[in-house]
DNA sequence: GGTGTTTATCGTCAAAGAGACGACTATGAT
DNA sequence: ATCATAGTCGTCTCTTTGACGATAAACACC
């Protein structure tokens, strides 16, 4: 027995603050963009960082993350189990606690991934702070030596919430997440292209998304804000899981 | 700016208290069990609950959950990207936070997923307490309202991590973590069908498992311990992700 | 030794799904 | 009118899957 008695005893244990950061995606003009914020203060003033901030007292985990979130976008999102509303998607990611992540003292991050649309306004306001969408390509690009880094672990976290999103859209619905209300097959194609850096073949794309049942459900009209022959207007269907999966082409 | 100047200041918000949970789980006998520990202190005394402790001070979480696989098993295991060695299998799970998940103070519990072969002991030593390997489906069958509870969340916890041992199988070779160094393809299929409830066509798995380059590299022997004709031994190959994926017969 | 039982392994066949790509349609731009 | 742009429907082939027959090599029993 080499513990002591107060094992459990959890006041009996040093104290940690515990945070949320959020890595916050949408897709704007055919890039992948994940939504930066510059620090105010020290450490890592003046550094871009994912948007965060302290779990306040009586607050649940989701509930925090779903606050910033709509702190820094005004989308609403509950983190319940992956559960989509009002156009944002939101879920917990991973929890990061290395001793040095804050050289001040004992933080654990727990990281939450959200889906948004294009946001109307490009550098979300409600915050007096500098914000913006970065093209995750310029931030997690292999060999780009010269860019600037983010603040403390943030470019780990990013890389974590890109990935999942890359491989969760394979086999869930959850692109949709990155559409409006309506959308059209070409715009979900345009989606995919987008977070996973490759062309698709429209007609392939278009024959399986269309067959999966419960992935799109038509809305009854048609748009022609992409040029070209009009096309149907879809909206999310029911389902969450798509089986058998996107498959992603590979490199 | 609703915020306090000392929003980025982690000294100004109330401490909380940081544990992991260990989702222990192995198959024995054709089940896929869990490891539960018996609590010998307030609250919930008496309850049956998953394996954990608090993280130390210059402890990161991954360690904290090695540490206490360690403890309760002997396993050496390490828990940066979903590593196998000496035969566990480690991984972040999921972070709970809920308010009230503890009755003394606030307490976030980092979970995380082990997976280990059939141990030689039944009831691990190395601690006072009481230990078990408990079949998940009397944790989490349906409509068992006659069953003991788990303490705190940990029955969510646990369905938590199981499902994501079902699903993980899928796509990577991780059901070899169940296996002991050396297993044949029936082994293995045993495996898949304990964790997914399920019975396979042998014929069909292994094809499939034989033909997924780089799941199994046969290591020369062979073995008759199941009875009946000598089965070829493997041992798991590099491969992590299975591409493509095993796949779960549909229910 | 036979015979049955058990598990492993190989093969065959039909159905489903994926990738490549041709063809046609309906809009706006020039 | 012609062209460019996107969308949608089909076709063909190849791969993978699921169902299942057949054979192989051990052991247990008579």
């Amino acid at each position: 027995m080499i513990y002591p008695m107060s094992r459990y005893d959890p006041s009996a244990f040093p104290p940690f603050a515990v945070t949320v950061d959020l890595v916050l995606l949408t897709v704007r003009e055919h890039e992948l963009c994940a939504l930066l914020v510059r620090r105010g203060e020290p450490p890592f003033q003046g550094y871009w960082a994912l948007p965060g901030g302290f779990v306040r007292p009586g607050e649940g985990l989701g509930e925090a993350a779903s606050r910033e979130l709509a702190e820094e976008t005004g989308l609403r999102a509950h983190a319940s189990p992956g559960q989509v509303m009002a156009g944002a998607h939101l879920e917990q990611l991973a929890t990061y606690g290395h001793p040095q992540r804050d050289p001040r003292m004992r933080v654990v991050s727990v990281a939450h991934l959200a889906l948004a649309p294009d946001l109307p306004t490009p550098k979300p306001g409600g915050d007096a702070r500098g914000a913006r969408w970065a093209p995750v390509s310029e931030l997690l690009g292999p060999g780009r030596t010269d860019r600037e880094p983010l603040a403390f672990d943030h470019e780990l976290i990013l890389a974590d919430g890109v990935e999942r999103a890359r491989s969760k859209i394979e086999y869930s619905a959850l692109a949709t997440a990155f559409c409006p209300e309506e959308f059209t097959v070409g715009e979900l194609r345009r989606v995919y292209e987008a977070v996973w850096g490759v062309v698709l073949d429209p007609r392939n794309f278009h024959r399986k998304v269309t067959g999966t049942p419960g992935f799109l459900v038509p809305s009854g009209g048609t748009t022609t804000r992409q040029g070209g022959r009009p096309a149907q207007l879809f909206k999310a269907g029911g389902a969450t899981v798509l089986n058998p999966p996107m498959l992603r082409p590979e490199s």
